[in-house]
DNA sequence: TGATCTTGACCACGGCTGTAATCGGTGCAA
DNA sequence: TTGCACCGATTACAGCCGTGGTCAAGATCA
């Protein structure tokens, strides 16, 4: 299960968490417009989740109702902590320094962040 | 310039980072030990990131001295957006908050970010 | 009942990645 | 001077990725 989601499936998974279940039609009507994928590509991505498990699938008829099998708050701890352990040595303070630093950090986030913590403290 | 970094080039930079310029056999031995690369692989990182200019070389006698072309700042301020972006809808706090939620924050992490936040607002 | 549409399965293919062997030149030891 | 060790450059190669085409089987419509 900790097989990686590439960026493309990704795109996918979006659409599924967004909504599902759905047929590879419609998952490919919500992501294509952006991406401007085929049917086809779509597909392919949603077998290759299907072979990672990242998505089920149940029959409906002749076709697929696919939903996913993972849940977007999993693969989004996973993917922070990724970077985090990658860049920042684990810790998310150095993060939060660094985007401060290079001003990618507004006053209204600091409020917002320093709001959030507090809450979090009781 | 935008080349995107892999994930084993990315090991080979840090090496850099923390030190330069060095020799290819250098960078082998500082980077190897943990990855369990043969002087080779590290020969053809370092051939990649010459091609997308990452690193910069100069010539030394018979053999060649590497350094970063570019700093691990906006790397991994690239990075840290990038993941930001495709996650967080681009804001920082709701990243804060997830790690919160699945209790990924230790209240040391809680207290030091909001030292460091106290500071930022000055 | 035959032509067409839909759908999933499978195939294709070039580019990137991780990992490394090999080649060709050159300087040094014997 | 000859052979080896070392160096960068080139080549290899399997696996993944992005993208999409082809095919066979069933459904549908004329």
């Amino acid at each position: 299960m900790a097989e990686r989601i590439s960026d493309a499936e990704h795109a996918v998974m979006e659409v599924l968490w967004d909504e599902s279940p759905l047929t590879a039609q419609e998952v490919a009507e919500r992501v294509g417009p952006d991406r401007g994928w085929s049917v086809n590509t779509v597909k392919t991505l949603l077998g290759r989740l299907l072979a990672k498990s990242a998505v089920a699938h149940e029959e409906d008829g002749r076709r697929y109702l696919y939903r996913p099998a993972v849940q977007r708050s999993d693969y989004v701890t996973g993917e922070s902590r990724r970077l985090i352990d990658r860049l920042f040595g684990g810790k998310l303070t150095p993060l939060v320094a660094h985007l401060a630093e290079r001003d990618e950090l507004s006053a209204q986030d600091i409020a917002e962040i320093e709001a959030l913590l507090k809450v979090l403290k009781q």
